[in-house]
DNA sequence: AGCACGCCGACT
DNA sequence: GTCGGCGTGCTC
């Protein structure tokens, strides 16, 4: 006997969960997640409309209780069966119920459920209603009486439908009697707002393509021309001008009469983006992104429904737009981190959106200056198809990039922060009345400890990441759990040098602002943008050259144009590039590439210098010489050497605990689960081991990595798992979230 | 959401 | 008593 999970069409909070039914025998074939069908629901069971979320073998409900499936209602297709097809599979890969697999993908779900916005008015004068209400007896007519004195006090506007019933009692019993007396009225809402200010956005005719984009455009269309398209991945430097081969791509898709999701790694970007796109497009393009209330996310999401909207344009979530006939998804910036959310489900925009658009039959287009590890490698392997960019726009010339080691700094006397290097590039930018950047490639916390005289860093014997500082002086490895104590002195040299590298933006503003006393100093961080419109404030500053040097951290890099700038600093390539994560090369690289990018931008030629003890690392070189393709080959060796993805792949345990010793305790037992599936799966299992932030808000984090190249073995694995979770109550503290990578 | 059930005041 | 409005809780 087979049981299907089905969520009834009601909207309403309380049965926003699945219920169990029994399929019969003739339908079991042909049943699928996704499908509508029709069950008895309730006391009356009255006949409803359901949607199919899952089908097991097992009830998992008293199963005298469980009713009958009595027909299908749709075996069609239709946007929203999609939209549950896709969250099956985000449960399926990434693991999370389903019930959070289908907020994911509606995110609007309490305007998804009023789907009638009603509204209920007054339908006669309002001198009708106060005759009506003084003829009506107060202690029989307690719920009228309240809703006509609240109607005559809302005005012409009435009152919203669901609140009404909520904070009035306002139910069909009380409403369906003055309807039908014909004092009042339900009216359904029907205008939706559009989140910007449409006359504010110029437009503009499309620009013609240069024979480089001409190229690479001819190429993709060549690809879609296939039997069966692959994911594109457009690689080209900064500035090369993607955004115009995805105009020409979108306008041909537009053509065909089908729909563009363009995805954004954030909300920084959005109205920049967004410009561009109405420029050329006009009222056929919409936005969603975080800011936006829910009524206006959710006419977002109705716009592109109901084909008034044919553009999405938006960060990770804007990839569940429930289009009609999705023809194109474009990825932006496809290596950037904010494509991986970081709540349950755990899902990776990417890949997410190369599974909606092989189900859809839509295309994908990636672009990146830098492209992560794991699509490159896919389009090593065939999976993707590569096409490049060469050439930056109007060939404007890429900034000349100089890397000082600082262990020689060390050496010849200089203990500043600033190589002599630096603050000379510094004067000389200055003197000529360019403006400067100081970049802080730091993503949070940097508890590594290195030596200043030669570079030596703290690694981990087996991961090979560096190890990170705690309080107790002991340095962890976050992968394995690997504990060594901090070093006095230097392994490799035998300095005393060595310890915890630390510099945050305010020592550098102290640092420069001894150094240049007549420059103009802005500090960007997240302590001097906490305040609403400081972020925007400040780099409107800088851009109007109200001040010479902009210090901050990854936020001044993204976006944002600074004709001025002449001299991009780094201050330590290190910071990144010793994070305890196998990503870091891949993230130095990425983040050198693009804070080097933001030089000479205007008419001037710019230039970046990069501070590091490391000048031989490979992603130091690379990002100096604008050389990915190299950088890459370094990186996927170290990859496939230490079985890191995109070479294998990763399961992830998070688990979360207020009691220390208990986590401890379940992450054993985890770790002991996996290894009875070691021999037969041949998985490697690294950890447990406390997280990089090992406790937030007083829960201990902790987490367990599975390694193994087959990642339907780690989906299998992690189904497992959940069983085993889910039947010791020991786990009933313990949050646990998955990762797959 | 929509239905049943149970409570409570009003009226035969 | 009992009728009917009204609040509450449940639905595989």
């Amino acid at each position: 006997m087979k049981y299907a999970g089905v969520i009834i069409d009601i909207s309403h909070e309380k049965v926003d969960r699945s219920f169990t039914y029994r399929i019969p025998e003739e339908m079991e074939k042909d049943l699928r997640i996704g499908m509508v069908v029709r069950v008895p629901f309730g006391r009356g069971d009255h006949s409803r409309k359901g949607y199919v979320v899952s089908i097991s073998e097992e009830s998992g409900y008293d199963p005298s209780l469980v009713k009958t499936i009595l027909s299908v209602e749709n075996s069609e297709e239709t946007t929203e069966s999609r939209m549950i097809v896709l969250a099956a599979w985000i449960r399926e890969t990434y693991g999370c119920t389903m019930i959070q697999a289908l907020r994911t993908v509606f995110p609007i779900q309490e305007k998804m459920r009023n789907k009638e916005k009603r509204r209920i008015c007054l339908a006669v004068e309002r001198a009708v209603v106060e005759e009506k209400l003084a003829g009506l007896s107060p202690s029989r007519y307690k719920a009228r009486i309240r809703l006509l004195e609240a109607l005559l006090a809302a005005g012409d506007e009435g009152l919203d439908g669901t609140a009404a019933a909520r904070t009035l009692g306002a139910v069909p019993s009380v409403t369906g009697p003055l309807v039908r007396e014909g004092l009042i009225r339900i009216e359904e809402d029907n205008t939706w707002r559009i989140p910007f200010d449409r006359d504010s956005l110029p437009r503009e005719m499309p620009k013609q393509l240069n024979p480089e984009q001409s190229e690479a455009l001819a190429q993709i269309l060549e690809e879609w021309e296939t039997d069966a398209p692959r994911p594109v991945l457009l690689h080209g430097v900064t500035g090369s001008g993607k955004t115009e081969v995805y105009m020409e791509l979108i306008r041909r898709v537009l053509s065909e009469g089908k729909q563009v999701i363009v995805l954004i790694p954030e909300i920084a970007l959005t109205y920049q983006t967004l410009r561009r796109f109405y420029a050329q497009f006009g009222d056929q393009v919409s936005v969603l992104h975080s800011r936006l209330s829910a009524g206006e996310r959710y006419d977002q999401f109705r716009r592109a429904r109901e084909g008034d909207a044919r553009i999405m344009v938006g960060p990770r979530s804007a990839l569940f737009t429930p289009f009609s006939s999705l023809g194109l998804i474009i990825i932006d910036e496809e290596h950037e981190p904010a494509y991986a959310s970081e709540s349950t489900p755990r899902y990776h925009a990417r890949e997410t959106a190369v599974f909606r658009a092989s189900e859809e039959g839509a295309r994908v287009v990636m672009g990146s200056a830098t492209p992560s590890m794991e699509a490159y490698f896919k389009t090593c392997s065939g999976e993707y198809r590569l096409v490049s960019l060469k050439g930056r726009y109007e060939e404007r010339a890429l900034p000349a990039v100089s890397v000082v080691d600082m262990r020689r700094e060390m050496q010849e006397g200089n203990r500043s922060i600033l190589s002599r290097t630096l603050a000379e590039a510094m004067k000389t930018s200055l003197d000529q009345g360019g403006q400067v950047m100081l970049f802080l490639n730091r993503r949070g916390y940097a508890g590594f400890v290195s030596c200043r005289s030669c570079g030596y860093v703290v690694k981990c014997r087996h991961c090979d990441v560096s190890l990170s500082q705690h309080r107790n002086g002991k340095m962890i490895c976050h992968y394995c759990g690997y504990e060594t104590e901090t070093p006095v002195v230097c392994p490799s040299c035998g300095s005393r040098y060595i310890g915890g590298f630390r510099a945050g933006t305010e020592q550098v503003e102290q640092v420069v602002a001894k150094a240049f006393p007549e420059a103009r100093i802005l500090r960007m961080d997240l302590d001097t943008t906490r305040a609403k419109g400081s972020y925007d404030s400040i780099l409107s500053a800088f851009t109007t050259h109200s001040a010479d040097i902009l210090i901050g951290t990854q936020m001044i890099v993204k976006g944002h144009d600074f004709p001025d700038v002449t001299l991009v600093g780094i201050i330590s390539a290190d910071l990144s590039l010793n994070e305890s994560d196998f990503r870091s090369g891949e993230r130095t690289m990425q983040l050198l590439m693009q804070a080097a990018g933001r030089a000479g931008r205007g008419s001037r030629n710019g230039m970046a210098v990069i501070q590091t003890y490391h000048p031989e690392h490979y992603s130091i070189k690379a990002a100096a010489s604008h050389d990915y393709e190299s950088f890459y080959k370094e990186e996927i060796s170290y990859r496939m050497l230490m079985e890191y993805p995109p070479c294998s792949h990763m399961l992830i345990l998070h688990a979360t605990c207020e009691n220390e010793e208990l986590l401890q305790k379940g992450m054993f037992f985890l770790r002991q689960f996996a290894e009875r599936n070691q021999d037969r799966t041949g998985i490697r299992i690294i950890g447990p081991a406390p997280e990089s932030i090992g406790r937030i808000k007083d829960m201990y984090r902790m987490a367990l990595y599975l390694r193994h190249p087959e990642e339907k073995l780690l989906i299998r694995i992690r189904k497992n798992l959940e069983k085993y979770i889910e039947a010791n109550t020991g786990f009933r503290t313990i949050y646990i979230q998955y990762e797959l990578r």
